[in-house]
DNA sequence: TATATCGGTATCTTTTTGGAAAGCGGTACC
DNA sequence: GGTACCGCTTTCCAAAAAGATACCGATATA
């Protein structure tokens, strides 16, 4: 999932190199940072306000600790949340969307008006 | 990769059944339209104009006719693409964008900037 | 007759992705 | 001492996505 891994992804003959990381390679990197199984879900939870580990796994049933691990650690390296360790016992871990993160929302957004007209288009047509 | 199917998709028990549906469907709905390996550049050889099976192949190094065929149809199935079938010898079978399938364009756009950034950033940092 | 093209399909294998279960160090509570 | 909670990690496994390869009927070309 790291930008530099993405960078091996191979381009259309008919567009130049150049063209083509220019035209193709940042869709897919904003693409990846939102797509699989629970990303949507984990961001979601964050923009209603920092939240710690567990609660973030009790809100989205289904999520394992595994999977809300490698996700938050994505987020993370994009820079999109952030991490904050609190010396309690036990100890507290909050997570919260940075202020980065939250230029998500209008891209969200985007894909939600675009995917609601779409899908009153496609069901409604049966 | 139906609509339908993504119903069974499972809602975080802060949402009520009917928030979720309506707020994060209808973007795994257009999220699942753009992602995968091929869509973006199958859509994007299609934006240049009508194209016939075998030359869309050729230009994205890499695409089998298996992962070619499945991506058209689901193109097909979501109407953002149509098929035309000519009586020629050897057969000619040509794919465009429907006119619906241009509104992704503008959609694509907007992952794009908001992409374009985020490379800069993730790149500029190390 | 042999070979090639077009637009695919069918079968099998590999890779990627995600899930299930257990466990760990630290603390707290009974 | 036993159990429970927090924030994870590790290992092993199953399902999903994608790739490799071969093949098809119809036609054209050498």
């Amino acid at each position: 999932m790291e930008i530099i891994e993405q960078d091996k992804r191979k381009c259309p003959t008919h567009l130049s190199t150049g063209e083509c990381k220019t035209r193709l390679l940042p869709v897919k990197d904003a693409l990846d940072i939102l797509s699989g199984k629970w990303k949507l879900q984990i961001i979601l939870s964050l923009t209603f306000g920092k939240k710690r580990f567990k609660q973030i796994q009790r809100e989205i049933p289904g999520l394992t600790p595994k999977m809300l691990s490698k996700e938050l650690k994505d987020l993370e390296m994009n820079e999109l949340a952030s991490r904050h360790v609190y010396d309690t016992s036990p100890v507290t871990v909050e997570y919260e969307l940075t202020t980065y993160g939250k230029t998500l929302k209008p891209l969200i957004g985007e894909l939600h008006k675009w995917g609601s007209k779409h899908r009153k288009r496609i069901i409604g047509r049966k």
